[in-house]
DNA sequence: GGGTTAACCTGCGGGC
DNA sequence: TGCCCGCAGGTTAACC
């Protein structure tokens, strides 16, 4: 998706935004007339991503740097479309360039996703960071993703794996799926006492986090449902990978044990009972 | 203050 | 046929 953006929005001029759903900005506390008229006359500087977050520095004559803050949430869309082409029932929020080709339109379904405009913050040698994302760690894809950190700070906490995992501000990206997928690759199980975990393990893990997120950006993201599409609209295949998510019932690649399927904070998990037995001391 | 849970939302599929 | 319920999931406010 930010491939996508970055060919299609980088260099031009916002001539106008409408937003037709408030939700879809409701992470924009000064609401949606503010949103708009902020990004009137903004030139997109690039696309960048950190975990599960987009953003687009917006470049404004006199102004201080802001971006625009993506998150797509589970069925969010930004698609690249003529601006005369039919309006989706979903469509929240609609930008249109200077140049007159092809509007962004962000699209969204469920209403989990949402937009905001954020200042951009020094980086301290690093990129510049939008304030609203400046909880969100690191994404084990950066090369600045700290190994040893990551493992002294999985210690310090007193919870599952798989919790840890999910949580945005110790590592980025990694949603129910992936979480899965990685602790599957790692043989470990998701309620493992963070606390005990080995240098090795975390090692483990971190290889599995990052063959699983190399994978699925490679066959262009995981799209179980149809609702995630690349800007042109078209489906990742990364789903016909998954070697534990959705495949209860279904032998183990690895040992051929049958998948299991377990309740998991008002979710799922999916797991094998061989290959990931569980622990004396678990942690949920 | 760290850990945990529920609410937000819509469409779909299964059961009755 | 149609209604109701459960399920899917990321984030965060509110709770313990």
């Amino acid at each position: 998706m930010r491939r996508g953006l970055d060919r299609w929005v980088s260099g031009r001029t916002i001539a106008a935004v409408q937003v037709s759903h408030p939700r879809a900005v409701r992470r924009h506390l000064a609401g949606g007339d503010d949103f708009a008229a902020r990004l009137l006359g903004a030139t997109v500087a690039g696309v960048h991503r950190r975990g599960k977050y987009l953003w687009m520095p917006v470049a404004v004559p006199g102004q201080a740097p802001e971006a625009v803050v993506a998150h797509l949430g589970m069925s969010g869309q930004l698609l690249l479309q003529p601006p005369g082409a039919p309006v989706h029932r979903h469509l929240r929020v609609r930008f249109s360039f200077t140049d007159g080709g092809r509007e962004l339109r962000f699209v969204d379904q469920r209403t989990f996703g949402a937009l905001a405009v954020s200042a951009l913050e020094d980086g301290q040698g690093r990129q510049q960071l939008p304030r609203s994302i400046a909880h969100i760690a690191d994404d084990p894809l950066d090369p600045a993703f700290d190994d040893e950190a990551f493992h002294r700070r999985l210690r310090l906490r007193r919870t599952g794996l798989k919790r840890a995992l999910l949580d945005q501000s110790l590592v980025s990206g990694i949603g129910n799926i992936y979480a899965d997928e990685a602790l599957w690759r790692a043989r470990l199980h998701g309620a493992r006492a963070t606390e005990t975990l080995t240098r090795a393990e975390t090692g483990r893990v971190l290889a599995g986090v990052r063959q699983v997120m190399s994978a699925a950006l490679a066959q262009g993201g995981t799209s179980f449902d149809a609702l995630y599409v690349n800007v042109n609209g078209e489906s990742g295949y990364f789903d016909r990978a998954l070697e534990a998510y959705g495949r209860a019932g279904e032998p183990c690649r690895r040992c051929g044990t049958p998948i299991r399927r377990e309740p998991f904070m008002n979710r799922s998990s999916f797991r094998c009972p061989g290959c990931q037995p569980r622990p004396r001391r678990a942690r949920l």
